[in-house]
DNA sequence: TTCAAATATAAACATTTGTTGATGTAAAAT
DNA sequence: ATTTTACATCAACAAATGTTTATATTTGAA
């Protein structure tokens, strides 16, 4: 009664695979083929393709909500709150770039009622993040804006976190980036006299 | 002689269906249901699906090109150009949001050599955008910053763009949207006092 | 009217794909 | 030693899918 180390095994060529290829163009046999055995097999670790794209996404899902609640939930400033969103972001791009990645580019192949329920928790994330912004206003820290729009290019602003942790190429500094993000969202490109 | 107007038709039904599907997921019997015709009549439009994903990719990546090249072109300095690609992105988006929605998310899709080439138009932008910042610190514009976490983060920062275009929900005033992202860009949220 | 181009259908194709069922073997627990 | 449990194969399926070939109808230009 172990079913976890091949599981897990499994469940990271998938997700590998799955970003290299995408969803739908990453077959079942693909991915048995990469684990060395047949596509039948497969089905003693998982019951369904779809099955591989829910765990990932729902449990990485998880993980921002977890992060963003407990920051939204302190009594730290609104900026120093925005900080740590950030800094949430790229600590979770670093760690899991192949889930982030996931969650960027594949929750649109997840089936009803999956998708549904997908799409709720991302409208939800977007609503703490106005929340947390709607707050720094009032309180202050942050210039009057349309929160509507800041929250998009805000949340739009990091997706592409991943990229710097898939591709070996790139690998900044986490501390760097940090800095020079929270420097852009917070300040601007143009330089003050 | 005509294969115009027809064809045009079933290209722009292809191209919703492929947003609302995404582009694996939309099959040839898909497209020719909606014009109500047989699978087989497709093909007297265009060669082959693939087709239909390339001619609509290169099309409106040259119209992003164009735009940038003719901007780094000019005589403005790096903070007005900014500011003008800012307001190119808007504008193709508001026009062609479904063009632009098949650049974000479906590139992935072409094939070999395509995919190469289309990488390539992407890292050339890439290039000219981190060209802008590059001068914009040069000239005192804009502050010191790593470009490529600046170029990375405001493309990104600029790619949900036409969702406020193809959710007809929120269809956000264009000039009201060039002044709060030109705003968060340049200056950031952070409140001055 | 004639003729070619545009537009359409029907039938079939070769693959690909997710999934199942029956079955076998090695290892671990009882 | 026996029975589970984990791990694996083989064969086959039904459905879906991109595409081709042959053929027909409609339409606009000569």
């Amino acid at each position: 009664m172990n079913l976890g180390s091949k599981k897990e095994a499994f469940l990271q060529t998938s997700l590998q695979l799955i970003h290299e290829k995408g969803f739908k163009a990453t077959t079942m046999r693909d991915i048995a083929e990469r684990m060395n055995f047949d596509v039948s097999n497969s089905y003693n670790y998982i019951r369904s393709k779809q099955d591989i794209l829910e765990l990932f996404l729902f449990r990485t899902s998880e993980e921002f909500h977890h992060a963003i609640d407990n920051i939204l939930d302190s009594n730290y400033a609104s900026d120093e709150k925005l900080k740590q969103v950030i800094s949430a972001h790229i600590q979770v791009a670093a760690k899991k770039p192949l889930e982030v990645a996931l969650m960027v580019n594949e929750w649109r192949n997840l089936k009803e009622p999956k998708y549904s329920s997908y799409v709720e928790l991302r409208v939800l994330y977007e609503k703490k993040m106005a929340k947390l912004l709607r707050e720094g206003v009032k309180s202050g820290k942050f210039k009057e804006m349309n929160i509507k729009i800041a929250t998009a290019l805000i949340l739009s602003s990091i997706r592409w976190l991943y990229d710097s942790y898939t591709d070996e190429n790139s690998a900044l500094n986490p501390v760097e980036l940090e800095r020079e993000i929270v420097g852009l969202v917070f300040n601007g490109v143009l330089l003050k006299h």
